[in-house]
DNA sequence: CTGAAAGCGCTTACAG
DNA sequence: CTGAAAGCGCTTACAG
């Protein structure tokens, strides 16, 4: 028998105990917390009690019938720093949204596929790809579930998935032209996955762009991750060549750090005199005074906005078709390359 | 009316339906999916006819009676860079077992308590706390719903959360020992967050060890964040001032980095001769010829796979009692810090 | 606007 | 080991 001071085991308070403590039906409690229609005094009432009670709603439940207020991220490039600042952009605004964000990474698992079918257990209420590719079956099994998928700085090729991005093949084609404008003649490309979608813009536009310049004296190199590492081998392997580049290309701000840093420190190399260093991103660490690195930079916090806006709008109305959203780029010129020639 | 070639409308796969399929009652596929106890042969039948179905389980339903195989992480340092490997293997650990990871921002939130009251509306399994600071009545509330807390790198005030830490006085007295061998005179520590224990204990230890040795001569600053801005902003104060530090440990690497920069960039000193410069945690920065920063290397890798294993040990047994689990730390010599005189 | 009732998809004592 | 039944905490037609 327990008396009101015995404290020993928390009543769990549900929408019943609200229910009782307000005098009301189990139905009115959750109209007043859910969007459903009730009077003014009917949501104070219930509000009142809930307050008293300590009352918090279990998302669980509600997610049975309803939605569940969680929101997959999928990250795959955990190495590119790029990716910290944008998780924080993300979780802060879904909670703004009165959700959570279920981050699922997709770097180690064997396929995309099998990390997404945890999510989709949790029913979540929309997905947001920031993985370097996004398989169309992916696509297809949110589509079946009515998930919204919307694709973070990469274009998707699928039909049913949004995207907030850059163009890349316009952001390839400014990076050639700096280049030339710089007086350099031998530049290489440094791309990122080979499954990379935008790396491989980046790479079409600044190949376009060269050959319309009449570069021809060019060469093109697989990176591998997003990763300071990477850059630093894949120039190496550059600069070990008997036609050694006089610019490079790569395809994101870390790379570009590790090619800056084995260029300099490794081969003596004087930067942008012997060689030009042009990055994409424009990270913290491009603007640095050790690496002050010429950059075209993605608006990143306008395009988590805008992705997380195109989601949730998606969310309250399915029948709202994908969205492509692109973003121009700014050129932000720093010390790695040489000034443009007049 | 529908056909068996109707699939404009997929039918919903639940326990009840792959009960129907393998002939077999409700109770049974559950049993088959959980740890329940069942036989060899009603396994396979189970399994064999959810294969059939593409049946996935429902986490929420599941979770409103037993485990949500939710885990709660909080964090606040969104601007360490040091912090990205470290989801990025807490994510990958937690999926490991089957549960997955509710990121929670607890920068931007006006209290941490109230991105915890969201988290709690899930019921999760168990929480990870990387935050600053660790408020006693948000580990009480876990106690309350039967939640294990571990901390992350900082250790526990709190009675019930287990932690997962560095000796960071240790750390303090060891950041000392190296400037003071190295014939630095002036040495000043640069803090983080006022709240961060982890920062106090790291100063403490380094006073604590100067004044052993007889350096009366030192100073400190709060630097604030844990950013490089806020390395970079602390250090030109410490050099604006008409008594000069000689040497600075900084209570992490990403701060180091900035004031590195700081002092060879805007005030053109040479690191290590005119500034040594010490720092904690070997981000991968650190290790870059552009830094080379001396640090104090805190295995973040095995501090992740312990927390983990602890947090998944006391969701097995509630009972157990929180663990205090300290982890040594290295130091790794560079080239910010003179030599040690011999 | 409000309430009684059925149901969301699973789990878990309770019998057999 | 297996099955029938009650229940987890909420939402949502359906009446009033």
């Amino acid at each position: 028998m327990r008396t009101s001071s015995d404290k020993s085991k928390p009543e769990k308070i549900t929408v019943v105990e609200v229910a009782a403590a307000a005098g009301v039906s189990i139905s009115a409690v959750s109209r007043a917390f859910s969007n459903g229609s009730c009077s003014e005094k009917m949501r104070e009432k219930v509000f009142a009690a809930a307050k008293l009670l300590d009352y918090k709603p279990n998302r669980l439940a509600r997610g049975l019938k309803s939605k569940s207020s969680l929101i997959g991220i999928l990250v795959t490039d955990f190495e590119n720093p790029a990716y910290l600042p944008i998780l924080q952009q993300f979780s802060a605004q879904i909670q703004q949204q009165n959700c959570h964000s279920l981050l699922v990474n997709a770097s180690d698992t064997p396929t995309i596929e099998e990390a997404l079918e945890l999510v989709m257990e949790y029913h979540i209420d929309g997905l947001v790809v920031t993985a370097t590719s996004l398989p169309q079956m992916l696509v297809d099994a949110c589509k079946a579930q009515g998930i919204p998928v919307v694709c973070f700085a990469r274009n998707s090729l699928s039909q049913g998935a949004s995207a907030v991005y850059c163009d890349n093949f316009a952001n390839g084609r400014i990076a050639a032209d700096l280049l030339i404008d710089g007086g350099y003649s031998k530049p290489a490309f440094v791309s990122g996955p080979v499954a990379a979608l935008t790396s491989r813009e980046r790479q079409r536009g600044f190949i376009n762009r060269l050959v319309e310049r009449g570069c021809q004296d060019w060469q093109i190199i697989e990176g591998g991750n997003h990763s300071y590492d990477a850059g630093y081998e894949a120039t190496c392997k550059l600069l070990e060549l008997h036609e050694r580049p006089d610019s490079i290309f790569f395809t994101d701000d870390i790379m570009a750090c590790g090619g800056l840093d084995a260029a300099r420190y490794r081969y003596n190399l004087s930067v942008p005199e012997e060689l030009g260093v042009i990055g994409v991103d424009d990270i913290q660490l491009a603007s640095s005074p050790a690496y002050q690195l010429t950059t075209i930079k993605q608006p990143f916090e306008q395009m988590v906005t805008a992705c997380v806006e195109t989601l949730f709008k998606q969310i309250q109305q399915p029948e709202l078709s994908a969205e492509q959203i692109v973003f121009p780029c700014d050129l932000v010129l720093r010390q790695s390359t040489r000034a443009v020639k007049s």
